[in-house]
DNA sequence: GGCGGTTACTTTTGCGCATAAGTTGTACGC
DNA sequence: GCGTACAACTTATGCGCAAAAGTAACCGCC
């Protein structure tokens, strides 16, 4: 690897004529100076040491993508679809505003706020941390941050969160139901944080709107550990002729539940109807077809790496940005109006 | 951040004791020092600067993780479930071992070579590269590469590459097929590379040992471009009455046929059996549950990253590794032996 | 004809770290 | 009591780069 040091000696002239015309400063060299570094960098292909850069100025260039995985869920977060096309999202947006994004992927708070200090990181995304998590990240790393998924009003004060309207989303879903003459809706989730809870509250405010009672019991927790799951898919298929639908808090779910209705001769939309969120390739390439509320994930992703890159630029952003999400009705859920 | 100098002046020592400490060198540093550097360490949490080490000891600690996107594929190489689960077993591997991982998704090469200099990453895994392209980064980049999944015997001289013993996977499954009273097999694929010409030559070579002619109109090109999937689905569907098997060389295509066939109604794998490739969510879920030939795409992963760090510590490694594919039999394969 | 201003440079400094080379002090052998 | 060996340090240097500070030549101008 050539170094400006090294193109100045065979050039005969100073580092710093040469770092001018690498950072294209105009007016402090000639022309035929300039002319002349500039061909001679051509012809060596030079490429700057970017350790040497930031240790000078006290910047990285990269973005930190920190993914809290939870690894005893079903199977693991990386397998969900989701997952690659939002990291293909930021991915892009980095790179072309001519960042660099280091992916760390740990259950470990602690593990990633070490890591973003050592590498100077610039900004840093996080995606699947609880929402505490995210709060003590920030007030120890003081550099932008942008969350994703994270519900937390005090977060809030902290960091830019990218979020979706889960609960309008939800909402639509169950009116949609209801519209088709379901009453007995159950709601199908492992857990009543953030996400999950605002899907929660959007199904169950329009039950109210709609004056169906809800019922604790209307409520599914399935068990997302790998060796949990077989179990909790039987002791709810089990109660499936208590419900005219369920509603699965994600496609994953909502996929796994009709196979294993499936697989007990319990057909959809006939029997019971399913529907899911996200809308990922899993429901689109499914038979019937899984009615769904979509999000775009890539949007989220990208709309994530440019909010922080915004504020990396000194430009105020809203500290919550809430996407859009829409109902996509497709064939599992049955009319039973009469 | 804290700084060694900063420590050191606290602490009334020089920088070389502070760093000692740091590095475990033990016998230069009285115990009683040690101690109280390692209290003090601990106290102000000190993380070390990496660009600093880095420019000092010309590494980076850095393994890269490129990954060559098709951009125009459906939808996208990133949309595969394959890639967050490969993306998840180098990282968990590099991480264990105090690396870091730079990804980087690309369809350019040479933005890619750019990249891995500026950075001095200590190595590179590459993904989805075109065979040239591989060895070109090769001839360039100094240091340990290795590939996955590509199929080159000039790019051995080069480097390491991990792959999957597909021509075995696709000749017991074609074998499997034949078994199963099939003799019109067709084999459904985008293109004609790499791991999928080595599948597409297991079938064919199954075939053979059976004495079943190959007719070339037995290859169905499915064409992956998102705005031109759907006019090749049609006209495969219409072909399907030629055979009684279509062997998929992706799960993914896989289940977009069925998807494709069902909304035809043709039936599987009662009218016809279709088969896949890799054992994904996809086919998991899918009712019915999907045959296909197995492959651990974690141990993909975690094996190219093992090898890199093995390389990195100045071992030999072979350099051509392959890991076992074998049958996973489900439900869409229908047994036509009278 | 001395002075301010400009152009086109060069020299120097320091980012944080690792390490080669140098400096004490002291115990020990003979 | 002198040389040696070693433990336990410190000082100095350089990695590659950016930028502050310095220099030298020249031009125009009252």
């Amino acid at each position: 690897m050539i170094t400006i040091k090294e193109i100045a000696k065979q050039l005969n002239m100073s580092t710093t004529t040469v770092s001018n015309v690498i950072h294209g400063k105009t007016g402090e060299v000639s022309d035929e100076t300039k002319k002349k570094v500039q061909d001679f960098l051509k012809k060596v292909d030079y490429v700057p040491n970017i350790s040497a850069r930031n240790l000078a100025q006290n910047e990285s260039k990269i973005i930190g993508l920190a993914l809290k995985a939870r690894a005893d869920k079903y199977e693991n977060l990386i397998m969900d679809p989701f997952v690659s096309v939002l990291i293909g999202g930021v991915e892009e947006t980095i790179r072309n505003a001519g960042y660099f994004m280091m992916l760390y992927i740990s259950s470990d708070t602690d593990e990633i706020m070490r890591h973003v200090s050592t590498w100077n990181v610039d900004g840093l995304i996080l995606f699947g941390m609880l929402n505490d998590d995210g709060i003590r990240v920030s007030e120890k790393y003081k550099k932008p941050i942008v969350c994703i998924d994270t519900y937390s009003i005090e977060g809030l004060k902290h960091f830019t969160n990218i979020g979706l309207d889960d609960e309008q989303g939800t909402y639509d879903m169950a009116n949609y139901l209801i519209s088709q003459g379901h009453r007995k809706i159950a709601f199908l989730s492992d857990n009543m944080n953030g996400v999950d809870l605002a899907r929660f509250n959007g199904y169950k405010k329009a039950l109210k709107d709609a004056r169906i009672r809800f019922s604790s019991t209307n409520f599914l927790k399935i068990k997302p550990r790998a060796d949990e799951i077989e179990e909790s898919l039987d002791e709810i298929c089990g109660r499936s002729d208590e419900f005219t639908a369920i509603m699965c808090v994600s496609d994953l779910y909502a996929v796994t539940l009709i196979a294993a209705l499936t697989d007990r001769g319990i057909s959809v939309p006939e029997d019971i109807s399913i529907v899911g969120f996200d809308d990922n390739m899993l429901g689109q390439l499914h038979r019937p077809a899984l009615t769904t509320v979509h999000q775009d994930v890539k949007a989220k992703g990208v709309t994530a790496a440019a909010t922080l890159l915004k504020q990396l630029s000194g430009q105020k952003t809203p500290n919550q940005i809430k996407l859009p999400a829409h109902l996509v009705i497709r064939d599992t859920v049955k009319n039973i109006n009469k």
